[in-house]
DNA sequence: GGATAGCGGATAGCGCCACTATCCGTATGG
DNA sequence: CCATACGGATAGTGGCGCTATCCGCTATCC
């Protein structure tokens, strides 16, 4: 197919899809002429997984050009295109430091208490200790009594993930499976929390429903 | 204290302090002359509340805008407060439509499944029915599978959340400890499960340990 | 009381980012 | 054969979170 038919299966314009190929986001058509190129269902799912890796996850164009690389590199061992994939997925603070060393020390203890194999130097955990010392800041300190129960959770939903790809790991590619699963999961799981949120809250404050939309 | 003194304490430069009063997020210090303001420590636990949802949460001004002055209203009933506040957390997605009514059905159904009381234009579920229509789009419907277990995990931290929030009900204002927990508490629960997953595809995929940092 | 630093307030500009518009010369296809 | 779409390149746009500059005033130190 050619540009134009991408553009109106996937909804994304024409001009997108070019920079999206000047980023290095999309891999270009494949040239049956000088100036006439070709595009096939490879690049209209690619194109999705951009667009869901934008729109549903939020990430920046740069992250995503660095984690498809990473995905097609075909030449990294598994668990290294995993780490490195993951790594993009959080905020992208700069490593200042200040006093977070403390929330660092929370943090290692937690995975040691959790026995989890990670390595505290893992960009997840900066971000942990990140959120720990803004908590910190704010005279949230206590929250830390809650780290063990939201611990237990992220593992059972972490175990349901790793099983889900086991499930499917004959069908496409297992690195982009991953991607999707880390990227989207997280936020079906931050909207689940949203709404239990509501729930509860309802329960305990509220009439009959806890909705409350806008009206300033 | 005067805006110099503010900024050292909290790190912000002084014209982004303006910057932020200009916008609504700060109330502007009182005037003990034409032009002379004096600024105090209500200004400085606001002001790191900014920085907090700014850059963990990562809200936009505008967002935090609208959520500070529902926290300020004092006249608004407690369940709306927190429903409006609790509103303008999610991404900011236009209300557009498609083929995303399909996920709504199905976010409706595990509404009444777990018997939560919230309606289901809740944003929320507008959010979730989002993320779940991308997965759809990127052949990831089964994923529908996990749902029961992601609501299960979220029903935990939710009412381990409120049960903080309640043993903290006299502490401070009850609303802005409803935002920080549920803002800062989604990047500690997000940070956690890219965690768990690190460990878990260590124990599948890797050696001893999940850690892969940048070295592109 | 005079110098110097900082202040409040306003306006304009910057840097980044995700596009978007335009142009040109070249195929495609009815 | 010729309108239409295309590939490729360059420049421009709009939004956002600041940041720089300027003005006249005030607090403070000696």
């Amino acid at each position: 197919m050619r540009i134009g038919e991408l553009s109106r299966r996937t909804g994304v314009p024409v001009p997108t899809i070019k920079y999206y190929v000047r980023e290095g986001l999309l891999p270009p058509g494949e040239l049956s002429s000088p100036n006439q190129a070709r595009y096939d269902e490879t690049h209209e799912r690619r194109l999705r997984l951009i667009r869901a890796l934008l729109d549903v996850g939020g990430l920046k164009v740069a992250a995503i050009a660095e984690v498809l690389q990473a995905v097609d590199d075909p030449a990294r061992p598994v668990h290294k295109v995993l780490g490195a994939a993951a790594d993009r997925l959080g905020p992208q603070h700069d490593t200042d430091d200040e006093e977070l060393s403390e929330a660092l020390v929370t943090v290692r203890e937690l995975i040691e208490r959790r026995g989890w194999r990670v390595h505290a130097d893992n960009p997840a955990a900066a971000d942990l200790a990140h959120a720990l010392a803004a908590l910190d800041r704010l005279g949230h300190g206590t929250f830390t009594e809650l780290l063990d129960t939201y611990a237990e959770a992220a593992e059972q939903v972490a175990r349901a993930d790793l099983d889900y790809v086991d499930r499917r790991v004959a069908v496409e590619d297992l690195v982009e499976n991953v991607v999707i699963g880390t990227v989207l999961g997280e936020a079906v799981l931050s909207a689940l929390r949203r709404l239990a949120h509501v729930d509860r809250s309802a329960r305990r404050f509220g009439k009959r429903e806890g909705n409350a939309s806008a009206d300033a």
